[in-house]
DNA sequence: GCCGTTTTCGGCCCGACTGTTTTCAGTCG
């Protein structure tokens, strides 16, 4: 997959044409910005795109035309780009590293290599500490500060935080600032309202005829480690747990544009903001208006929308990635909703390497609303998470019947087992106890380092074995941590179609697999989704959002989600 | 360098904050 690395030559053009002063090289730094974008969020290998249709398909992505592309056929044909390799003969400079820190652009970076010969983050520290930059024209004493301090937190934090560490926290704050009484109503914006499954910073969005108090009193909060800038429209701070966090105070009448401004993706709105240009249109964040500035709308974000000619697209949906076109032809698919699930069929219990009794996590099923839940355990090759073996699923199944008749309706406990699928792909328990089982998953959880069709084969084995009715966390992956197993999805999803096999959206924060565009990619196939929760507490029921917020981001619809359904329904499709 | 129901030429999303300026450039999202 070279779509990174070459997104990053291409930012790094921009950032050596960014030098040029001309009036052209400004739009030429555009449009290598833009091609970056398009590519680093491109879904398929960019190598795959060329070997199906040459230049030709590339030339068909947003921001790729005739000049770019050759630059992508030149560099998935000999490794490198000719025009970046000239322009770095005059910058030697790692913009890439050196552009992440807060205040460094492109025009700072090369001021800095031509005074001071910085090409990296290593130059730079050594600059800093003999303090050769606050005597440079145009940086100051605070500019170094800025620099040190910076440098410290990209060291400290990996960039991003995940959505399940990140929307919490936003919601503390959000809590925090409607309890002091500043603000009427507070939002959540950005990436976190996308449930986007790592967040960079924090977009919060405030209501308040008292902007400079409600900053004062934000600034103040015990999360804020430092202030970055601070203004009275905008202010944006630093956490301790590592992200920034915007607070913009927003006009009431404006909210409705604010939060669409505010929400992104940056290149949903750059293509909303072109629609409204070619209607005689301009849209920022005060609202839309039209050619001679008269106010159209700003209150409503649905208004807006229509106002465009399009449909309101959920927030999860915009990436950029064909809705806006669906919206205009008011063709968008109706997306499952965050109180559509009925049950949630994989849970675990501190039979295992769950820390709750199964009694403990049916109440709080009940609590968090649930009708039903299947308790799936590990099976005994997960040592490390004392996976049982058929004797204790057996004497553990009477305790399950035993508890559905206390329970009296108010809760259904499906039998299961989260089950190993061992190197080979045959099972981790006997065929006679997963037989009694309504509710089997069969995931991997040993041996990732196989090859590509090892692996495909060792899977397929399993959803073909005829025992199994759920695939768990179908790669692997764990976010920022593991990268998924070498695994062709497609065959994987044509087999559980075949065999009726769920395919499950695991709602771990950490996990989020499959992934929104991975259900995309495996949609095409008649197959049903399971959004499980993977409880492991009686709180984690509370992930099933993420799932949710996932399957959104896949345009899924509740009706190809066996959970969405009531119990009776469930279980026929289970027992297919 | 890209792109087209105003255009194959002449446009290109838009505004806030900061620091170092003395009216603005650079950066950011």
């Amino acid at each position: 997959m070279e779509n990174k690395r070459l997104a990053e030559l291409f930012d790094e053009i921009a950032d050596m044409l960014t030098i040029k002063e001309t009036a052209s090289s400004k739009f030429e730094v555009r449009a290598y910005r833009k091609a970056a974008l398009t590519i680093s969020s491109l879904q398929e290998p960019i190598e795959d795109v060329y070997e199906k249709g040459g230049v030709a398909a590339l030339m068909e992505l947003p921001g790729v035309g005739k000049g770019i592309a050759g630059k992508i056929e030149e560099y998935l044909k000999t490794g490198r780009i000719r025009k970046y390799a000239e322009l770095k003969k005059t910058y030697p400079i790692d913009f890439t590293q050196l552009t992440q820190l807060e205040g460094m652009g492109a025009k700072r970076a090369v001021l800095l290599y031509k005074k001071l010969r910085i090409k990296n983050i290593d130059d730079l520290k050594k600059a800093i500490s003999s303090h050769k930059i606050r005597d440079l024209e145009g940086f100051g004493e605070k500019s170094e500060q800025q620099f040190e301090k910076s440098i410290e937190i990209l060291g400290a934090s990996r960039g991003r935080l995940l959505l399940g560490t990140a929307l919490p926290a936003a919601e503390d704050i959000v809590k925090k600032i409607k309890g002091s009484g500043l603000a009427k109503e507070v939002f959540i914006a950005g990436s976190t309202r996308r449930m986007r499954e790592t967040v960079g910073d924090i977009d919060i969005l405030a209501l308040s005829n008292k902007p400079e108090e409600l900053m004062d009193f934000f600034t103040k909060l015990a999360d804020v480690q430092s202030v970055i800038s601070k203004g009275p429209t905008k202010t944006t701070v630093w956490l301790g747990m590592g992200l920034s966090c915007d607070l913009r105070v927003i006009d009431p009448k404006s909210i409705g544009a604010a939060l669409q401004y505010f929400t992104g993706s940056k290149d949903h709105n750059i293509r909303v903001r072109e629609i409204a240009i070619r209607k005689g249109y301009k849209l920022n964040e005060y609202g839309l208006y039209d050619r001679k500035g008269k106010l159209i709308e700003s209150k409503s974000e649905d208004v807006i929308y229509k106002k465009l000619g399009m449909q309101w697209v959920p927030p999860e949906m915009r990436e950029s990635r064909g809705e806006i076109a669906l919206a205009q032809e008011g063709r968008l698919p109706e997306i499952i909703g965050y109180g559509d699930l009925h049950g949630d069929l994989h849970t675990h219990t501190k039979e295992t390497d769950g820390n709750a009794s199964l009694d403990e996590m049916a109440e709080a099923a009940i609590a968090h609303g649930l009708k039903y839940i299947a308790t799936t355990n590990h099976t005994k090759s997960a040592r490390i998470a004392h996976g049982m073996d058929d004797a204790h699923f057996n004497s553990f199944f009477r305790k399950v019947d035993e508890l559905n008749e206390k329970l009296e309706g108010r809760l259904t406990i499906l039998k299961g087992a989260e089950i190993d699928i061992l190197k080979d792909g045959s099972l981790d328990l006997e065929k006679k106890t997963i037989q009694q089982m309504d509710c089997a998953i069969a995931s991997v959880h040993s041996n990732f380092n196989m090859g590509r069709e090892e692996m495909t084969r060792r899977v397929i084995k399993a959803i073909e074995s005829g025992y199994i009715h759920i695939l768990g966390h179908p790669t692997g992956r764990e976010i920022m941590e593991r990268e998924p197993y070498e695994i062709d999805l497609e065959k994987v999803a044509e087999a559980a179609e075949r065999s009726n096999v769920i395919l499950e959206i695991n709602s771990q924060p950490s996990r989020l697999d499959l992934n929104d565009t991975n259900i995309m990619l495996v949609s095409k196939y008649k197959v049903m989704f399971a959004i499980d929760s993977d409880s492991h507490s009686t709180n984690d029921y509370d992930f099933l959002k993420y799932g949710i917020g996932t399957a959104r981001r896949g345009w899924l619809g509740k009706e190809r989600v066996v959970n969405a359904l009531p119990l009776e329904k469930a279980k026929r499709v289970l027992s297919k």
